[in-house]
DNA sequence: ACCCAGGGTCATA
DNA sequence: TATGACCATGGG
């Protein structure tokens, strides 16, 4: 018979969106702040990252020009706490080199999505889930961020395999909930939110309002 | 001690 | 196209 309902996506979204609230991402006071973050969250947990930002605050590094001047090595020091400090230097650079080079935000905001997507993955360093970070929440365009949570959880939840390329998983997102940027940004960091506070905690989510639907978005042993 | 984190590039087949 | 190695700190 039926096997197990399968929520579809704006079900889940509002699920989410009545348990946690607002997330209010993301966590920056400048969209340039924005797009430091997502290049060095890569792989790496967010406190982390935070670190690295204020070391760049506290040194009034936290520009593009003055990242282009630093030293290799003296970037790297104070990226050091976000972990790949030299792979990140380098990556931080290229975006900054890239983002003078490109003019001012105005300017890139002037660009259609497409184009301005296709701009950013054209610097080493800026994949898919990055580039969509930047375009979300530094540029506020509708994109929604495909990240190792979400294909865990549209997995467990038997809405896709989960290892679908990423674009497949985004356009799919964005049909579902529609070209509505809030949505769009809520929905991905609910999902983040879901993963990290919760079923780390409990991984059956007894207590979570996706209740007996809602799998455990761990690892897999 | 082990596992994971708000990924991406590059070499290889 | 699809794996695997590599990058590296910090918290649970």
């Amino acid at each position: 018979m039926s096997r197990r309902a399968r929520p579809a996506l704006p079900g889940v979204f509002r699920t989410l969106a009545g348990q946690f609230g607002p997330q209010h991402w993301w966590p920056a006071q400048t969209p340039f702040e924005v797009m430091v973050g997502a290049v060095l969250t890569q792989n790496t947990a967010w406190g982390n990252v935070e670190q690295a930002i204020a070391n760049l605050r506290a040194r009034d590094k936290l520009d593009a020009g003055a990242i282009v001047r630093a030293r290799h090595d003296h970037l790297a020091g104070w990226l050091r706490p976000s972990g790949y400090f030299n792979i990140k230097a380098r990556r931080l650079k290229n975006f900054c080199r890239w983002y003078l080079a490109s003019g001012s935000y105005e300017t890139l905001q002037a660009l259609d999505t497409h184009a301005l997507r296709a701009a950013l993955l054209s610097v080493n360093g800026i994949g898919y889930e990055t580039a969509d970070d930047i375009l979300l929440y530094a540029f506020g365009r509708p994109v929604f961020v495909i990240d190792a949570y979400t294909r865990r959880l549209y997995g467990r939840l038997g809405l896709f395999a989960g290892d679908e390329p990423y674009d497949e998983l985004r356009l799919a997102t964005e049909a579902a909930l529609g070209r509505d940027v809030g949505a769009l940004n809520e929905f991905h960091a609910l999902i983040v939110r879901h993963a990290k506070e919760h079923c780390r905690v409990r991984p059956a989510c007894g207590g979570c309002a996706l209740r007996q639907r809602c799998p455990s978005v761990l690892p897999q042993p």
